[in-house]
DNA sequence: AAAATTTGTTAGTCTTGCCTAACTTTTATA
DNA sequence: TATAAAAGTTAGGCAAGACTAACAAATTTT
């Protein structure tokens, strides 16, 4: 049995090994993640190392096992579900949903996520575009675009979001943007990089950091 | 904020002191409840008492504050609510929902259980029959007559339990019983107390202990 | 009322998960 | 390539929540 601090490791470590796809996991890294010390991470390495949920030599590189992979893969499957019940049967905003379903998701009962699965009719997406896994850990990996890759004069379709903070949310509602949306390029800014869209006869000024954080089609 | 074992805490504490009218809550009982050493409990009875949710001196009479008692009952509306979901919308059985709720019922958002509420239309008693406090911590309070005390020849009608434990319910279920089912005491054996019952044409022996923990009308 | 039993309390220890401070290894830079 | 910077590690501490063992107070029994 995992506490929920163990398995908030193991989704971090998951989560970093999918954004980064090459870079490789540090200790430094995996303590920003979970607002911790890199001390403290480092107990923890130790200690899933120890539960073989995690393959690491000190100075080394880490790497989730086959069996880490699977814990962590279901705690977003935990994660996804609740988000998806909570916007659609509970009427939850899109940025609102994530905060909660942190806690939802170390709730311990295989029956309770089979069944909520089947009540939301086994959903494929949750609420921001990211895959829902199944009960085998399959999910359906959509190849992710993002909005600052598009060339000026192209339109896109708004499909995920990378950042699933309130406050970058809430800044994608207030531009007007909502998951499927049409986005054109309209010009890019030499100087820093401000990309200029139009969404629904919409015209506005986007950073490349958050151009970076948008995922289109 | 409390921790999930200092909510556990206030709960057992209302419990006792809802079950055991008139006797005064002890240590020992409280630590029996949570399953922890006398010791253990002792130790957190100060620090609730320093964060005033209970009060109480060295060998003195252990009560909660109105500050206490509010959180706890807060405590047992979500555990309600979350059971009331967990049977009518997730399917679960009457006797598997306690567990999980023990769980779900320490989720930290308010938004969650008034929309959670609302999403339930309200409901004023739980799966077991037990009432679920409104947003004011307000309760219908039945009276409960045990089925212990129906006297011989006397039908009566079952409306909750006072023992959650599976193992219970499943005997409840294995008798043919269920909420709002009609019961005729047929006899009282004078050597044990052993009570025969008749329920939908079938008739079937319960001990006083089991008689003692349900309730009727 | 004294003795025995039950109940409640204290002191000291353990584990988990976190911290700081100091140190070591690796990587980047001059 | 030597040195500076960054990344990673270790040792020692702390708070929460549990434990055991020993002790104190209250209650029951004789």
């Amino acid at each position: 049995m995992l506490s929920n601090t163990e398995e908030n490791y193991l989704k971090a470590l998951l989560k970093i090994t999918l954004l980064n796809e090459n870079e490789q996991v540090g200790t430094n890294e995996l303590a920003k993640h979970l607002n911790v010390k890199p001390a403290t991470a480092n107990d923890m390495l130790k200690k899933l190392k120890e539960k073989s949920f995690v393959e690491y030599e000190k100075y080394g590189k880490i790497n989730l096992t086959d069996e880490g992979k699977t814990k962590a893969i279901y705690i977003v499957r935990k994660h996804r579900l609740w988000e998806t019940f909570l916007y659609e049967k509970l009427d939850f905003s899109w940025d609102e949903v994530h905060e909660v379903a942190e806690q939802l998701e170390h709730i311990q009962s295989t029956k309770l996520i089979d069944k909520l699965d089947k009540y939301l009719n086994f959903p494929l997406f949750d609420p921001h575009g990211d895959p829902i896994p199944n009960t085998k850990g399959e999910f359906l990996s959509i190849y992710k675009k993002k909005l600052s890759d598009v060339e000026i004069g192209q339109s896109c379709k708004m499909v995920a979001v990378r950042d699933n903070s309130s406050s970058f949310l809430q800044y994608v509602v207030k531009l007007g943007l909502g998951l499927n949306n049409q986005i054109k390029v309209i010009s890019k800014q030499d100087f820093d990089g401000t990309i200029e869209i139009e969404v629904e006869e919409k015209k506005s000024f986007v950073s490349t950091k958050f151009a970076e954080n948008l995922f289109v089609i």
